[in-house]
DNA sequence: CGGAATCCCAAAGGATACTG
DNA sequence: CAGTATCCTTTGGGATTCCG
């Protein structure tokens, strides 16, 4: 990079690189969507399928630290820790979840138009 | 991965991987935003900031297979190549003007809190 | 002009082991 | 339990060159 002058749009750039990731999104819904408000590092770890210890780890840590997710300590033996949206990362569920409706309403089609782009050309 | 019986949110997981990649995004508001609803290969190239040759190729096969893309093109010498939102597409794009105007309203919060806490926790 | 192919480095991310 | 630290493999992606 570092070629054009940084347009304005490179703040739109810049978030997506980290926001847009694969396992914000999904951490952030499940934060969204759990009936209680605060979920234990545990549990998230098993309802975010397939993300590891250390990606959830790394991305709680960078949602804290954009303001996004709040982390509760609480110093007992064994430890807890609660995370949970704060009102700005919840500002950003209605887009997140506009985003994976329309996945889940094309989802089919775009499997479809996969296959037929795969079988014409090889 | 391998390890879940790979859920229903596996298509959400699935699509979060190519769609919410970043290229992918901008590629897509590009071209929803511009004047002509078809756009040249060189002109994107141009448009997206910080885009290589090889990504935009790769982005827009991409979008070309899952059928958000159409490819139009016009066998002269030299060649021209136009790109422009499949209807699919073009469905898709609200929602990421909303995930763009959530990003542009939040964006000076995000790096306040990210200077604060880097302050705080060395 | 609009790619495709190759090379190669840097970053992402999983597995494992250890700790407060 | 909720991490941190380390290692090591995989992937992303830039630079370059060549082709229709």
């Amino acid at each position: 990079m570092a070629k054009s002058p940084v347009p304005a749009s490179c703040s739109e750039h810049g978030v997506m690189t980290s926001l847009g990731d694969k396992w914000t999104i999904l951490v952030i819904l499940q934060l969204a969507r759990a009936p209680e408000p605060r979920q234990r590092f545990s549990r998230l770890r098993r309802d975010v399928a397939g993300i590891s210890q250390r990606m959830l780890t790394v991305t709680l840590r960078m949602l804290e630290r954009h303001g996004l997710v709040v982390r509760h300590y609480h110093a007992e033996v064994p430890p807890r820790v609660e995370y949970e949206l704060s009102p700005m990362g919840a500002s950003l569920v209605p887009a997140l979840e506009t985003f994976a409706a329309w996945i889940a309403t094309h989802w089919d089609a775009m499997m479809q138009a996969r296959d037929d782009y795969d079988v014409q050309e090889p």
